[in-house]
Order: C-alpha cells, then structure tokens, then sequence
DNA sequence: CAAACGATTTTCT
DNA sequence: GAAAATCGTTTGG
C-alpha cells in the first residue's frame, strides 16, 4: 500500500518500467469516488527513436509537451475523436518516454466504473483496452499533465508480485504505420488476465 | 486557413 | 470478422 515514489519513473529504461508496472494499482480519487485497478497490460513507447510514438524524432508540439517533463506525470491524449489514452510519462526531463496503460482488472470501485461505461454486468470489456479503462477510471484529457503523486491519481505498489514467466511479451497494437518499430516486442501483459485487450495481432 | 489522420471501440453482417 | 464513428492535433498551402 505505498505510491510508487518519483524515483520509480524517472529511470531511464521505459521498458523496464512497463514490465515493473505489471500488477502495480491504478488509483484515482474524481469527484470523491474512489476506483482502484491492477494493471495487466503495458506498452513502451521510447520517445525520440520510436516511430510510433508521437515524439518520435524529438517532435515537439503543444500536445506532447507533457512528454518531455521528467517522469511521474500523466499523459492523456485524445484518439479518434473519442477515445482518452492513459499513458504514465517516464524518464528525465526533455526525454520523451511513455507507457499507455492498456488493460487494468478492476479492484475497488467497480459499481461506478460500470455506471461511467454504462454498463449493468461486470465483463472483461469494462476495463480491457487503453480508451475502455480511461472511462472508467474517470480519466479525460483534462487530467493531461497531473502527476501520480496524488491525491486524485496515482499508482501505488500492493505487494503484488508477478513472476517473470507470467508477464508476455508482444508487438504492440494499432501502430502498423511504424513499420519495423511496430515489430518491437514493447508490449507486456499478465499471462491469462481476463483484462488483457485482445488487439489486433499477438 | 483548410485538409488529413489516428497509441480505438463499438456495432453490424 | 470487418467497417464505421468522430474531432483534436498536425501538416501543408
């Protein structure tokens, strides 16, 4: 039950931070509900060298500026015109690395995650996707630039342990216009989890 | 100032 | 399994 201090993300290997952040929680405080979910399914994005990431090649625009602060802040970017991406902004100041969360298995707080998707049964999709779990953590764009270090949003680490033989490896989803960066083995998830999206290809 | 595109989800066939 | 929805950001003129 603590929150990852700021040393957690301001290291400089991305993609040894998306493998950590497996089974760490994801906590947010809106409006004074509280929702709590593990996380089961990461994905690096290595700014600068990384074709599919929006700083790839140092790009630097009013959107991404967020990803060039040092880590431990939030990155919510607007995909499709609908879809909020939660993405957790790792390394040191100027380095332009990020991890979106893209699938999360519900903890506490589900009835109002399921009354901010609609939803009346509990099942996978509630939570199981990027633009999914942002609903229903209650993430929009405007939390854009918050830091995890509370108290409305954070991730904190429960003693959860998940052995390396159950964390997959995978390419990532829905960035094939990055041509060979999309081949890279990026995307992490728990092994099993009901929660891990399906994607595209894997 | 106008046009094109996308780190996705949902719904229909 | 495939196609549509939808709008802010980015890029070109």
């Amino acid at each position: 039950m603590m929150k990852l201090p700021e040393s957690f993300y301001t290291r400089t290997d991305v993609v040894k931070i998306a493998k950590e952040l497996l089974g760490k929680v994801l906590v947010t405080e809106f409006e004074g509900i509280h929702t709590a979910g593990m996380i089961v399914e990461t994905e690096a994005y290595a700014g600068a060298t990384d074709k599919a990431s929006h700083a790839y090649g140092s790009r630097r625009t009013n959107r991404t500026e967020v990803m060039y602060a040092h880590g431990g802040a939030a990155y919510v970017y607007l995909c499709y015109g609908i879809h909020h991406l939660f993405n957790v902004v790792t390394n040191v100041q100027d380095t332009p690395h990020a991890i979106l969360i893209r699938g999360l298995e519900p903890l506490e707080g589900i009835e109002a995650m399921q009354a901010r998707r609609g939803k009346e049964k509990l099942q996978p999709s509630l939570t199981a996707g990027p633009g999914a779990l942002s609903v229903a953590m209650g993430i929009s764009t405007q939390h854009t630039g918050v830091l995890l270090s509370g108290p409305e949003l954070y991730i904190e680490d429960r003693g959860i342990k998940i052995s390396s033989k159950d964390i997959v490896a995978g390419t990532r989803v829905g960035v094939a216009y990055a041509m060979d960066d999309a081949l890279r083995p990026y995307r992490f998830s728990v092994k099993g989890n009901k929660y891990v999206s399906k994607g595209k290809g894997l």
